[in-house]
DNA sequence: CTTTAAGTTCCAAATAATGAAACTGTGTTT
DNA sequence: AAACACAGTTTCATTATTTGGAACTTAAAG
C-alpha cells in the first residue's frame, strides 16, 4: 500500500521529529522501539534520542509494561486548542447544527491537510458527536467530496502537490484513478460550484460539497451532505446545493469577518465545572 | 554548566520547538508575530524560523489575512491517533456508559498531563448542569478530585514535581492553597483510596474521584462522579464510592490485560463513510 | 516624503545532532 | 553454567544545524 512515507523530509530537526510522530501514529496500534526501527530511515540510535525526547515532552506517551509507544497527551491538549482558535470549525458549528436538522443527513465540515481530507467537525442524523472520535479522522482528497471541492480551489501551485500526492487506489468500480480524471473533474467542480462524490469513495454513499471560501478567493474547507443510494438519489440530493452553498458562503464570510472575542485575563477558562 | 537562567527546561530543538506550540496554543486566540516574540525568550530571527517551519509543518496554521497563528490542523490529525491508540480511553469508554447511566450525574475521566488535569472523555448529567468542560480541556490538578486522585499515586518523585508545579490559586474559600495541606490531603485520600472535592474548584460542585491503577500500582487516570450541592450532599454522592471503585479496578485491569486488536493491512479503517 | 514599526534575510560563531560501535541487561539455547 | 541472541542504551569524535546580532525590506502612520 503506497504513499505512507512523507517524502516532505526538510525541515530540519523539527521535520524530522514530525515525521517521528507521525510514523508512530501510521501504526495505528502501539508500537515497539524495534518495530519503528524497521520502518524508519533513521540509525538506532537517532531513532532512540528522538523517541526519549518526544516522550519526554509529551508528544509520545510510553508504556513501561509493554514496551510500546504512542501518541501523548500533550497532542490532545494542543489539538483541542487547534480545535477551538481555529477561525473555522466554532464558527461553522451553528451552521452545521441547523443543515443537519434541515437535511436529515450526515453533514461534514473537512479541511485540507498535507493534501488529504481532514474532517473537522460532523453531524450524524443519528449519533451525537465525539470530538475525538469522529472529528480528526482522514481520509483521502480525490474520491470525496469535500477533498475534490477543496481541490478544486487551490491555487496553482498548492493543486500541482495536491494532485501529485494522492494515492489514486481504486475504492469502488467509479473512483477516479489518474491525474488527468482528476483534474477534469475539477474544472467540472469550478464551472459548476459544487463537487459530487458518485460512490466514488464507498458503493452507495453519494455526496454533495461546496467549498468555503473567503471574498478573497482564498479557499478555508468545505461542508458536504452525504446520503445513501438505497434512500435516495442525485436528484434528491441535490435539491440541496443552494442551501449547502448558501451555507458554505456564509460560513466563508463570517470566518473572514469574525474577529477573537477578547479575552480577560481572569475569567476566561475557568468556567470548568469539572471535578 | 547552570543553565539555570530558562524557565521552560528545553530538549533541544525539539523542546524549544514544543515550547512554541504551547506558547501559541496558551494564547488562546488568533496571535502575531509580535505578540509571540513579547512573550517569548527567543530572539527575533529564532523564533520567527520555528513559526515557520511549524507552520510549514501543519503543527501551526497561518492566516495570511489576519497575519496570525494558531494551532495547526496535524495536531488534530495526530491527537486522534493518540485517543483511538490509548490504552485507557477506548477501554473506559463503555465503562463511562454505564457509569453515567446508572448515576445519571456528569462523569469524567481524566488523565495527568504536565501536572495538570487533562479530561480525555466526560458523560453529562442526565439534568445537565450547565457545564463546559469537554475532551481535551485541562484544569489544575490540586483543586479537583481526579487531580487528588492521581496525585496521591504518583511515585515519589513524580509527586514532588507535581506538587511542586501546582499554582495554588484561590478558587473558592475552601481550595487548598498551600503544599502541606495538599499533601495532607493526598495521605487521606491514599488511606481512604479515593478522593473529595468539596467545592474547592467551583462554588456548589462537588465530586467524587478514584484513581485507575493496574495491579503493579501504576497510576494511569482516574474517573469522578461530579454534583451540585443544589441537588445532593457528601452523603448521597459517597454511596457511589464503592460503584466507582469497582469500576476503576475494571477498566485499570482491563487496560493492562488487553491487546490492541491485531490489524489487517487491507481493510483497516476506510469504515469511514463519509464524503 | 519622512518616520516608525513589523516582518524577513544573512552569515560567522556556537551549539546541537549524528551514527558506528561498544555496552548492558534480559531471556534463551547449548 | 557458560555461551548466545536480542532489544534497548550509552559514548564520543565528527559533521551539520541552529543561533542571533545586525542589516535589510516592506507596510503603515505621521
Amino acid at each position: 500500500m503506497g504513499g505512507e512515507q512523507t517524502p516532505v523530509a526538510g525541515d530540519g530537526t523539527i521535520g524530522k521529529a514530525c515525521d517521528v510522530l507521525d510514523q508512530v501514529a501510521a501504526f495505528a496500534r502501539p508500537v515497539r522501539f524495534a518495530e519503528l526501527l524497521e520502518s524508519s530511515d533513521f540509525p538506532k540510535a537517532t531513532l532512540y534520542r528522538f523517541l526519549q525526547t518526544l516522550t519526554n515532552q509529551g508528544m509520545l506517551s510510553y508504556d513501561p509494561d509493554r514496551q510500546t509507544y504512542t501518541p501523548g497527551l500533550r497532542l490532545v491538549r494542543l489539538a483541542h486548542a487547534a480545535w477551538t482558535q481555529s477561525s473555522l470549525a466554532p464558527i461553522a458549528r451553528p451552521f452545521l447544527d441547523a443543515l443537519s436538522a434541515e437535511t436529515g443527513e450526515t453533514v461534514h465540515l473537512a479541511q485540507l491537510d498535507a493534501s488529504q481530507v481532514l474532517y473537522v467537525d460532523k453531524r450524524n442524523a443519528a449519533q451525537p458527536v465525539e470530538m475525538y472520535s469522529q472529528a480528526g479522522k482522514v481520509g483521502p482528497a480525490y474520491c470525496t467530496g469535500v477533498g475534490k471541492a477543496m481541490m478544486a480551489y487551490l491555487d496553482e501551485t498548492a493543486l500541482d502537490r495536491a494532485v501529485s500526492q494522492q494515492s489514486y487506489h481504486k475504492f469502488t468500480d467509479k473512483t477516479l484513478t489518474s491525474e488527468a480524471a482528476l483534474r477534469a473533474d475539477l474544472d467540472l467542480i469550478r464551472s459548476r460550484g459544487y463537487a459530487i462524490d458518485d460512490e466514488e469513495h464507498e458503493p452507495g454513499i453519494i455526496c454533495i460539497a461546496c467549498p468555503i471560501l473567503t471574498s478573497g478567493g482564498r479557499m478555508l474547507g468545505a461542508i458536504s451532505v452525504t446520503g445513501s443510494t438505497e434512500r435516495m438519489n442525485f436528484q434528491q440530493l441535490e435539491t440541496w446545493v443552494p442551501r449547502v452553498r448558501r451555507v458554505a458562503d456564509q460560513i466563508g464570510t463570517e470566518a473572514q469577518t469574525w474577529r477573537f472575542p477578547e479575552t480577560r485575563l481572569n475569567a476566561d477558562k475557568d468556567r470548568i465545572q469539572a471535578t
